[in-house]
DNA sequence: TTCAATAATAGTAATCATTATCAATTTTAT
DNA sequence: ATAAAATTGATAATGATTACTATTATTGAA
């Protein structure tokens, strides 16, 4: 994987926005430091990198994938009405690859929990 | 919602096959007994037993849905190499919600576990 | 530094799962 | 039996993602 630029935008832009965002929605906030840069360009850097293991591809969420900067183990919860997704410490749900073996034999490599609910801003 | 002859068969067809089988899947399998149902009829039935409770839709499997006549609280764990989907039972991880809260006042409408790895059948 | 080999990019076309549209058919309640 | 409402099959449209390609940037060796 050679030095580029746009990589090292993307992954910046990323680290800096937490937010889970999806693909579409780094290519809006990198292009205000590249404008010329390519959608296809963010896909792809944002695939590599998760090749690489250096962010997380986050699935099902909604229909989108979504993009995580935070390498730590930890789940997700993702407001079904305003769709924001928020960070669930590890500590909700520990040990399920252990609990998983113990009670199927099955070996797991990753174990991911996804909560589902209406977030407390959106309650009122 | 009416009835349909269409719907029907593909309920049945699947509670026959407790395959977590994708909406083209279906698609075919229905075709041998409904040879000239429409792919279009086969989401719109599926999204309709969604809907109603009566079927569930599995996310982030891989990138399509995969449906589930299993209406009972369960996990799945899918192997990366063959792209079965297997049943995790709920034990593996009770009470996810109640966790959830405790630790967060977050309340979780769905809690789904999603397992990946290498199937012991895949493993040799 | 120069240069050839390799990798990455921008722009855009293609793909693939899913949804929308709509005229024709089926179901249902009266 | 029949009119309103729901469903269907066929296909077009959508939307996220990937593939393609000519051009540009990076890299390591001479």
């Amino acid at each position: 994987m050679n030095y580029s630029k746009q990589r090292e935008i993307i992954l910046k832009t990323l680290r800096e926005n937490p937010i889970h965002p999806t693909a579409d929605m780094l290519f809006a906030l990198v292009r205000n430091e590249l404008p010329n840069v390519s959608l296809a360009t963010v896909y792809r850097n944002l695939n590599q990198l998760a090749e690489q293991g250096i962010i997380r591809k986050i699935s099902a969420l909604d229909d989108k994938v979504h993009f995580d900067h935070n390498l730590e183990s930890h789940y997700h919860f993702i407001c079904i009405k305003c769709k924001k997704v928020y960070d669930v410490p590890y500590d909700v749900a520990p040990d399920l690859a252990k609990a998983l073996r113990e009670h199927t034999g099955l070996e797991a490599l990753a174990a991911d929990v996804l909560f589902k609910g209406i977030c407390n801003h959106c309650k009122h």
